[in-house]
DNA sequence: CACTAAATGTTATAATTTTAACATTACAAC
DNA sequence: GTTGTAATGTTAAAATTATAACATTTAGTG
């Protein structure tokens, strides 16, 4: 008599499946047995679908599970990173073809894009069109691949072509390290292709960090600082910083 | 003194951006304010974190959005999904690369494929490719392009001859409509391509649909009954009612 | 500095969810 | 049928969360 159990969590699977929460006592309708009898369901397989105040949503769902580790000091980290995209934001204005690099920088960007009339974003990482694809008045493209986990970004061969034939208007590029001899980086290998065809295409290249990358080199070099025609950081000490050793001058956006 | 209110939500956005919920308490902690407040924060742009059960979830998380429709019929009609699925996972194994189209049927299917060892998943549906992308166990390959917001998939010129270049073992396609005259077909035409171009790379093509597709038509036809080789349905009848008009004959798995 | 209004805090109360304990029902073996 | 066990239902109490009302603080203004 195990199989009713297995049969009622499939049902709420399926139920859930398709996305959304079901209210405990729906879900106990939607079995014909009582909301008790459902508790204990999910209570004997607690990774499939969890409770989350009289609702049921699927474990998996990401942004599910609890975040325990949140300092002060990231919390900090977090009102940086929505400083700068708030600078960063001034450069889009409504109609423009932006290229959103990966990475968590450029998040809270995503989030500002639906004060718009009308956006194109283009994008290569798995986060930034989720976060997009809600938004009726952004266009999106996702420029496809092989999936990478690590950094929730697609790669192919045919990335460079599929971006040269975009119209792209301002590419925003996020980066792990800055530095003025040794130019900037990334972690991946496999994201500089598609940075560096971003580019090359846009007709405007802004570099968005916050003050802890400077100094920092990470393995996948993509660019010199100067090839960049806007650099949006958050560092007061950054344009001297930045215009120090070199002769081209991208604006610098700094408090 | 309304910028107060919009620096704690990005902050609490960024929190929550890398994925993960937060209690109101943590919240309340982490911007040095009271819980009221957050609630107050909360109530006044409901679109972008919303409170489920003293716990702060970021609204456009898939999943999260109340589901409200369920009745009994679609109770069974989601069980009915499931079942489906479960006779179409017979023709997995591992080390497959699938094609997996769009639509909602066949994401029960997804949710299975942590059981296998390694395998390969193409597709061109951005809630396949979230189902899909946390498996450590499955390549992912996104096909991309411009977004349809109506069906989740993307659509691109080139993305025929990408499907091309992929050795593609089994091709799991849906529909909208089957019909043994009308042929098979779905509601949006840039579909049709993808569909097509998956069915001739594949060396094996599997419909999945259920009973409530028979007999029905859709604007955007894209394949014959017969060009499948497997039909995996729910109804009794289906066999019969399939083969009756035909000469070739897929294998037709029904109950 | 006083005054106003908005923002935030505090508290009590209401509503809801969770837990636990015990009652009932359904099923299987004899 | 009887009996035993597992599953489910019911109910009350505890814990948590939500709401509302009012108190307090804060920022801005003349």
């Amino acid at each position: 008599m195990k199989d009713r159990s297995a049969l009622r969590l499939a049902t709420l699977q399926e139920a859930l499946a398709s996305g959304g929460t079901l209210h405990l006592r729906d879900a106990a309708a939607l079995c014909g047995v009582s909301e008790m009898t459902i508790r204990r369901d999910l209570n004997a397989h607690p990774h499939v679908i969890s409770l989350l105040g009289g609702r049921l949503v699927m474990a998996h769902t990401p942004g599910v599970t609890p975040v325990y580790d949140l300092s002060e000091q990231q919390a900090s980290r977090y009102q940086a990173k929505s400083r700068l995209c708030q600078r960063a934001q001034r450069f889009i204005e409504d109609g423009d073809t932006l290229f959103v690099d990966c990475g968590s920088t450029l998040m809270p960007l995503m989030n500002q894009l639906g004060d718009y009339r009308e956006l194109t974003v283009i994008t290569y990482a798995l986060n930034v069109a989720n976060a997009v694809a809600p938004l009726p008045n952004v266009r999106l493209v996702l420029l496809g691949g092989l999936f990478y986990p690590a950094s929730q970004t697609f790669a192919s061969d045919t990335m460079a072509e599929s971006i040269e034939r975009l119209g792209i208007n301002k590419a925003f590029i996020s980066a792990a390290g800055v530095d003025v001899q040794r130019g900037v980086s990334c972690f991946h290998f496999h994201e500089v292709l598609p940075k560096q065809a971003a580019m090359a295409a846009a007709m405007q290249r802004l570099l968005v960090v916050d003050a802890s990358k400077f100094g920092v080199v990470r393995p996948a070099y993509f660019a010199s600082v100067n090839e960049f025609d806007v650099i949006v950081t958050d560092e007061e000490g950054a344009p001297t910083l930045l215009r120090d050793a070199q002769s081209a001058s991208p604006t610098i956006t700094a408090p």
